[in-house]
DNA sequence: AAATCTCCCTGTAGGC
DNA sequence: TGCCTACAGGGAGATT
C-alpha cells in the first residue's frame, strides 16, 4: 500500500515526463473511485499544459494551466508513464494522454483512491486545508507534537496516524517508528513525556526519510516499468512480524488490533 | 472537541 | 480443484 515515501517516489517518477507537456485528451474507463472522478478530468484537459507536480501528505498534485489535478493512491493505486496507446488492463481506470505520445496512467484495483479537479487555491481545498504538517518539515517538531498531545486520551499510534496531526504516517511507519522510539502503541498520547516525544519525532523523520531514499531506487524507471514498490518488505522491524522474535531482544512480538489496524510491538523494548 | 464507528473495494489467504 | 468467507487497509464523514 502506498505510504508517503511511495507517493513521493511516484511523484518524482512522473514529474520529469509530464512537466511542460501539453495534454491531448484523457480517458476515464471507471469513474467510481473513492469519490466520482471529477468530470473536468475529461472535459477540461485537452490543451492544458502541466506546469509541475507537488505532494501534500499522500496527495499528488499536478498543476496545470487551468487548475490542479488531485490524485490519491488509496491503498492499491499507482501512476505510471507509458507510451500513448498502451493496451489497458482490468484496473487501468484513467489515462491522461500527452501530445508527445506518452501518457500518465492511473491504476487502482481496490478503488480507494481518487482523481479530482480543483480550480481554486489548492491549499484551501477541503481535502488539504486542515492537514497537519509534513513529517520531514521543520514545523513538525517536539514542541508541536508535545503541545498538541496534551490532554489527548487516544493511543499514541492513532494520534500520529491522524492526518490532522501529521500527514503521511501510515500503519506501517507508525508501527516502525513506535518500535524505534521504544513507545508502546497503546499508551495515551497525553501521557508521553516530552523527552519520549522528542525520540518519536526523530524516529518518524528517520524512518520516512530512509524509506524515500530506498523507494527512489526501486521505482527508478517508470517508463515501461511495473511501478510496483517492493522495498518495504526487507527492512521492517515489527510490521507484519507478529509472533516472530523481536530483532532487538529476541522476545516474541505481540500483535493486537487498534482501530481495525494491525499493531505489532515488543512488550519488553516498548514501554 | 474528541473518540469511535462505518464504509468504500477487491485480491489474497485460509478453511472445507 | 474450487468455492466461500474473512480480512486488510487510507481516511473522510457520520455518530456518539
Amino acid at each position: 500500500m502506498p505510504e508517503l515515501p511511495e507517493v513521493e517516489t511516484s511523484r518524482r517518477g512522473i514529474d520529469p515526463h509530464i512537466r511542460g507537456q501539453t495534454i491531448a485528451r484523457s480517458v476515464v474507463r471507471q469513474s467510481q473511485l473513492r469519490w466520482p472522478v471529477s468530470p473536468q478530468i475529461t472535459a477540461l484537459m485537452p490543451g492544458q499544459t502541466v506546469l509541475g507536480t507537488q505532494r501534500r501528505g499522500k496527495y499528488i498534485l499536478i498543476e496545470t494551466t487551468a487548475g490542479h489535478i488531485i490524485i490519491h493512491l488509496g491503498m492499491s493505486g499507482s501512476v505510471r508513464i507509458l507510451p500513448a496507446g498502451a493496451p489497458a488492463a482490468k484496473h487501468d481506470h484513467i489515462d491522461i494522454v500527452f501530445t508527445h505520445e506518452l501518457m500518465l496512467r492511473y491504476t487502482d484495483p481496490r478503488r480507494f483512491g481518487c482523481v479530482l479537479w480543483s480550480e481554486d487555491a489548492i491549499a484551501e481545498h477541503p481535502l488539504l486545508a486542515r492537514l497537519g504538517p509534513e513529517p520531514l518539515a521543520e514545523d513538525f517538531d517536539t514542541s508541536y507534537l508535545f503541545r498538541l498531545s496534551r490532554g489527548r486520551k487516544t493511543p499514541i499510534k492513532s494520534f500520529i496516524m491522524d492526518s490532522h496531526v501529521v500527514v503521511g504516517v501510515g500503519n506501517i511507519y507508525a508501527n516502525e517508528a513506535l518500535f524505534m522510539a521504544g513507545i508502546r502503541p497503546l499508551v495515551e498520547a497525553g501521557s508521553v513525556s516530552r523527552a519520549r516525544m522528542a525520540r518519536l519525532v526523530a524516529c518518524i523523520k528517520q524512518v520516512i526519510a530512509h524509506a524515500i531514499t530506498v523507494g527512489g531506487t526501486t521505482l527508478r524507471d517508470f517508463v515501461g516499468g511495473d511501478g510496483k514498490p517492493g522495498y518495504f518488505q526487507q527492512s521492517l522491524l515489527v510490521y507484519g512480524r507478529g509472533t516472530e522474535p523481536c530483532k532487538q531482544c529476541g522476545g516474541i512480538l505481540q500483535e493486537v488490533r487498534l482501530s481495525a489496524r494491525s499493531t505489532v510491538f515488543c512488550k519488553r523494548c516498548q514501554r
